[in-house]
RNA sequence: GCGCCUGUAGCUCAGCUGGAUAGAGCGUCGGCCUCCGGAGCCGAAGGCCGGGGGUUCAAAUCCCCCCAGGCGCUCCA
């Protein structure tokens, strides 16, 4: 439809003598009033105070000729076209496997999942790498380029406190740490709690885990060396995690490489020489570079350098920033880290000997961080803009979303206590549900439904549709509610199978491959399809052809939930199509080839729809 | 105090850059396998769209006020 509605819009345009912007279009609420509507008499007519019902009159007499129209209808002030149903379905079927978004130019650099490399992924890091790897994947299936990066600070206090937890308190030096029956990050999670607790009421830990924190700074020393192993093998454990929900990376950027670049001490110099930030000489921030952030009305000094000469957080973010917009006169040596059995290779960031490559450098920036993030994401956002990069910071974009809390429900069932109505996940306290545990359960219950209903498939058949089906099931879980919404993970809501759910998708599309199968087993023939009037048939049709519309839209919004709503209710479209009219089983065999035709063009949108969101499809289940 | 977000069916949520009759899933109740896969389909019950005012031909949607809740605003990351 988007491409139809470009053609058809043009030539409007020119018959009414209208401006782009005013050959607005909108869809009926019921297809008997019309398959595409005009907005234009509304829009022109307010604007000029014209009576909008003649004027919406007057536009229709003069639209003649429309490609594809096969009537103009006014309703009111609405504009109603009613298509060349046999032409629109010829041309969507014929072009189904198209997708017709205008890509833009330049390169995108979504960055995402970003775990401290300290324990094990909880589910609100799986909403975080699901909506970076869909959004990613919607970029690529519209024909742009995208480069996914994975920041991983292995420089942080977080790291700090569970080196001390494993060297101090456990006394397990790195050489032990494989011993460790449990897997290591889950044992890190456990002991993450141990140390925070530690840290409140022991303040020779806290001294310990300053020299730890300036040694992983340095890059120097024994807890380093620690600090260094520890990142790298809870990185890796956060990467399989991932793999799981088939989540692939292009690069890892490691903090302590970003340090030892000195990208920072040259985004420090500028920003004192284009005067973003200045020393404070009085007040509580003496000392201290800052930079003026004005917000309501009020004037607030943001620190971005402390007054030891400590850069902040924010501050090497700024620098960071600038390498992935291509702004930075250095570079990293890269070296390949991993190849995924799809092929695709993972880099990583490297000091030692390694390649020049192509990374960063992005004509947009995409962000995926949790909306808590906001303000220091405005902050960096303006730095860039300071600094006189007007379209690199229109270019750094803040992929915002809400958090994942635990339903009261959940959080109950796993011990912690409840006082409000969700329970807010928490890394220091322990409070949240593993990644890890969440696949597991999920596969396990998805292979009772697998077992229940092919009994005949072996154990390792079994297994792999149930982690297809659990992948789908958790991906359609994070990707389903709006990036403004808080989710209150509720696992037995994550753990369904039925309604609006990633395997309702899959079982759509795995039925089709079914109907598909039977057809070409019973030698059933097909006639080149030819339209026959059904508005049963046309409702299905017009949904579908919406599809390129609904990724423009994503794209723009940044919200993948329209996606999964939008595939959902397509499948649901389908069923019921299913339940009224039997493809195989129809005699007449031009009916049954339209059908078939139907089917195809809806799949079409439904495997590409699938593929963005993560879904694969089994061959059954 | 300042900023961002949220309040819609019993529950979880769509719809919000104004448009035609406010939708879905779950749950509840009742149906549907002689037939392409019942993880499905059909039907029913269920709504002062938090409250009040305003703008408009038109408001769940935009503006203002109020109420309730979440998050952020550290020389933490």
């Amino acid at each position: 439809m988007l491409g139809f509605k470009r053609k058809l819009g043009e030539k409007i345009s020119r018959l009414l003598s209208l401006s782009p912007e005013d050959v607005r279009f909108d869809y009926p609420p019921n297809l008997s009033l019309g398959d595409l509507s005009l907005l234009s008499a509304f829009i022109v007519g307010k604007r000029e105070g014209k009576n909008l019902v003649s004027l919406a009159r007057e536009y229709a007499s003069k639209l003649e000729d429309l490609p594809m129209v096969e009537r103009v209808v006014t309703a009111g002030p609405f504009i109603n076209f009613k298509l060349k149903r046999d032409e629109f379905f010829l041309y969507a079927w014929e072009s189904r496997d198209e997708v017709k978004v205008f890509p833009r130019e330049g390169k995108n650099l979504v960055e995402h999942t970003n775990i401290n490399p300290n324990k094990a992924a909880h589910v609100g890091h799986l909403r975080n790498a699901v909506i970076g790897d869909s959004f990613s994947r919607l970029l690529s299936v519209v024909g742009e380029v995208v480069e996914v990066q994975n920041y991983i600070d292995d420089t942080g206090v977080q790291v700090a406190d569970v080196v001390y937890g494993l060297l101090k308190m456990k006394g397990l030096p790195p050489e032990a740490w494989d011993g460790i029956g449990e897997k290591f990050d889950h044992f890190c999670w456990d002991l993450y709690v141990e140390v925070e607790r530690e840290m409140e009421t022991n303040p020779s830990a806290q001294q310990e885990r300053k020299r730890i924190l300036k040694a992983l700074e340095e890059g120097e020393g024994s807890y380093s060396e620690a600090g260094r192993k520890l990142a790298h093998k809870i990185a890796s454990l956060h990467l399989q995690t991932m793999e799981n929900l088939g989540i692939e990376y292009d690069l890892l950027t490691w903090e302590s490489h970003i340090i030892s670049l000195g990208l920072w001490a040259r985004t420090f110099e500028l920003l004192r020489e284009k005067g973003v930030i200045r020393k404070a000489d009085k007040g509580p921030n003496a000392g201290c570079w800052v930079m003026d952030i004005e917000e309501g009305g009020q004037l607030r000094e943001k620190v971005i350098v402390r007054s030891n000469g400590t850069a902040t957080y924010v501050a090497k973010d700024i620098a960071y920033q600038m390498w992935k917009l291509g702004l930075q006169d250095r570079d990293f040596k890269y070296r390949v880290f991993k190849k995924y059995p799809s092929g695709r290779l993972l880099y990583t960031t490297t000091l030692e000997d390694g390649e020049d490559m192509d990374f960063g450098r992005a004509a947009r920036v995409y962000n995926v961080i949790d909306s808590r993030q906001g303000y220091l994401q405005k902050i960096v956002k303006e730095a860039v803009r300071r600094l006189g990069f007007e379209k690199e910071a229109e270019g750094s974009i803040h992929l915002a979303y809400e958090m994942v809390a635990l339903s009261k429900r959940s959080a109950a069932s796993m011990g912690f206590e409840v006082d409000g109505e969700a329970v807010s996940i928490s890394g220091r306290k322990g409070v949240g549900i593993k990644a890890d545990d969440l696949i597991g359960e999920v596969r396990k219950r998805a292979a009772q439904e697998v077992e229940k209903r092919h009994p005949e498939l072996s154990l390792e058949d079994r297994e792999a549709i149930a982690e297809k089906i659990a992948s789908a099931a958790i991906r359609y879980y994070m990707l389903k509610f709006t990036n403004n919404s808080v989710v209150i993970f509720d696992i037995e809501d994550a753990l369904s199978f039925e309604g609006e759910t990633g395997p309702y998708l899959q079982y759509t599309l795995v039925r089709m491959n079914s109907i598909r199968r039977k057809l070409r087993e019973r030698g059933v023939s097909l006639l080149s399809p030819r339209w026959r009037e059904n508005d049963d048939y046309w409702d299905l049709v017009h949904r579908a052809s919406r599809f390129d519309e609904v990724l423009d839209k994503v794209r723009e919004n940044m919200e993948l939930s329209l996606l999964a709503k939008y595939l959902f209710s397509l499948a649901q479209a389908f069923n019921v199509f299913y339940a009224k009219y039997p493809i195989l089983n129809e005699a007449d065999p031009g009916e049954r080839s339209l059908r078939f035709a139907i089917m195809e063009l809806v799949e079409a949108k439904l495997k590409k729809g699938a593929y963005i969101l993560g879904i694969e499809i089994p061959e059954r289940m």
